[in-house]
DNA sequence: AATGAATGAGCTTTCATTCAT
DNA sequence: GATGAATGAAAGCTCATTCAT
């Protein structure tokens, strides 16, 4: 039993024979399993399941259970924006992050991106990804704090990073409430403190 | 001439019929594993193996591997005090936590203790006993932030205790750096901030 | 349809609960399958069969499929005497050649146990075991042709043994008749004739 | 300008539409893999790879596995001549024996051809095809040896087969030293000294 | 004629668990 | 109470084969 289908995806009959969507289907599925279930519970004929294609294609495509994993990871959207608009002051830093750590921005996964990030498969190229992206992160805060004066600016930034984190699983994995069920709106004016405190008050 | 083994593991082949020793030594085992491998890559035949016991013992003794896997939940010491002695004021917990996260304090285990809290076993009472601890850990920095004064005071609370659980995760499961290697002295400040920024100052 | 139990072992209810019972029976399956069908056609699922226990025990007893085959490898009479009771001069020699190479020697194998010397699984150690044998087998040819007084005597020595594995594959792989069906008596003539071709006349 | 593509590897990406250069590339490679790792290693993805063609024309060209390995074991030459060329006499037969023993004949295949007619598909289809090669290889020895005086002269032909096989899987398969290693003059000699013995000595 | 996507069956291996002793 | 033999179920992976284009 292939526990339900949370991809929805076309019944069937509909995309066959297309590489790229069987391979976007296979990601897709994967992730989705992967974040809620983690590396070891979950098995690649429910991924192939969900996706509604064979067992095989995931070698085929992915090489692996490894390799399907390292791909999903891959292609997971990174925690807050990493694509060049990362908040670029303080203020902006914690409105991102409340939106981003309330969710419903990828409800799509069912849980937290973050945590597919922190899933582990055993392998350590995949615990160098993990820590490259959350130390990118910490990087970006780092900027975005101003000036880099306090000498355990990083530490602090870090510290940031670890609150996103904690929050992330938090919610999703613990669903630990009220904090599970705030919203941005809520979280906005603790989340401004805690910024505030860690990277000192906006320049004013 | 029986000597009192308090480590549970024996010499060697003359394990005694100790009921207690063994199921400690089970215990200990089962914590170490199931908190630096998770609950999947923990087999019952290495837990056994590490405790010097026979595998037909755990099933004895805790019924199944869930079983286990709960008995060595209940057995992890909590986050922080939880035996009484929480700390009764902002500055002495900012103080606490930044002992407490910086590891050393159970070495033992390889890895923080908090991090057992969030192994996942797939059953949904354990889901329960993660929210259970978490929210204790969370009613009791609400007691210590004074007077809940404001609306969303339980909701800081749990913020930190979110970072507590970032933290932990991001220097024992990620190692990240400059984090993972922080001492208690580096912490507390950055803690301090974080404490009174979500709490509000001390009263003084 | 682990076609046909060739082993001839108790239906069942008989030996349970009998590790060195057990061991035997599965060697007993795996040198017979790996005789008759080679590494590859010989599955796991019908040796367990024909040996009558489950398919895991295999791995507990011989670790994997490669354990099991060198250890019935190992289990596998070597080619004529190697107990110590190698004919010592050439006419013996015929003779021990023309009743071995007759089989029925070891008919509980259905084939030639030379046959399980030539199965390849693959493995590098497995080559050199084969080597091993076959070099040892020569070796005490040489010995049995008197003084090594040719320069080529070592090779002529291999040459014999060639023969003996030639005949065995052709015999009972092959099936090639009238040499499949011939009897001792039928062997030893000619088999004089090549031993006296290739190690010179007896020293009368 | 479709220039011509003797060895059936393609040069790249213009493979042309000639379907028998397809073949016999497939064939070459078919043979070339089926010798060396015998039936069950060898896969059709890699054979397609090694001639440079669709895996699927596999299928069309030869309908299966089985139908290209009874393609490739048709397409292999004989041990010895069978082109008709065979030696008439019972000294050309041991010179000729000594040069296709010692290799370097067929060269192109990295191991023996004989090797090739030993390998076994399961099929008893494929089983008489290897008797009948052998068979005739005998008829043509027993020819070769004179008049068919003795009774047993059928026999003592099939030997020689026998030896031929024998020395064929020694020196490809197992690398016996120094029979492995052993050029034509190193193996003329006593190769005679067998024909003799077996088949008479030439009737001056 | 030729390509590459898709499939189904089967294999080894791994465990939690159960059964006799 | 304790041991070790035995079992069943499932997982990842591999491959020959088939199907559309």
């Amino acid at each position: 039993m292939p526990s339900d289908d949370v991809t929805g995806r076309p019944g069937d009959g509909t995309r066959r024979r297309d590489a790229a969507a069987t391979r976007r289907a296979l990601l897709l599925a994967a992730r989705t399993r992967f974040t809620q279930l983690g590396y070891d519970r979950t098995t690649l004929r429910d991924v192939a399941a969900d996706a509604g294609v064979n067992l095989a294609l995931i070698k085929r495509y992915f090489g692996s259970k490894e390799g399907l994993f390292k791909a999903a990871l891959a292609s997971t959207p990174r925690f807050l924006g990493s694509d060049g608009e990362f908040p670029r002051d303080r203020v902006a830093l914690a409105e991102a992050l409340s939106r981003q750590l309330a969710a419903g921005a990828w409800a799509e996964f069912g849980e937290h991106p973050v945590l597919m990030l922190l899933r582990d498969s055993g392998d350590e190229q995949v615990a160098q990804l993990r820590r490259q992206a959350l130390a990118e992160f910490g990087r970006q805060v780092l900027e975005a704090s101003g000036g880099s004066s306090a000498p355990d600016a990083r530490l602090r930034a870090e510290l940031l990073v670890a609150l996103g984190v904690g929050v992330a699983v938090v919610r999703s994995a613990v669903g630990l409430r009220p904090l599970a069920d705030a919203t941005p709106e809520d979280l906005v004016g603790p989340l401004r403190d805690v910024v505030e405190g860690l990277l000192g008050p906006p320049p004013d």
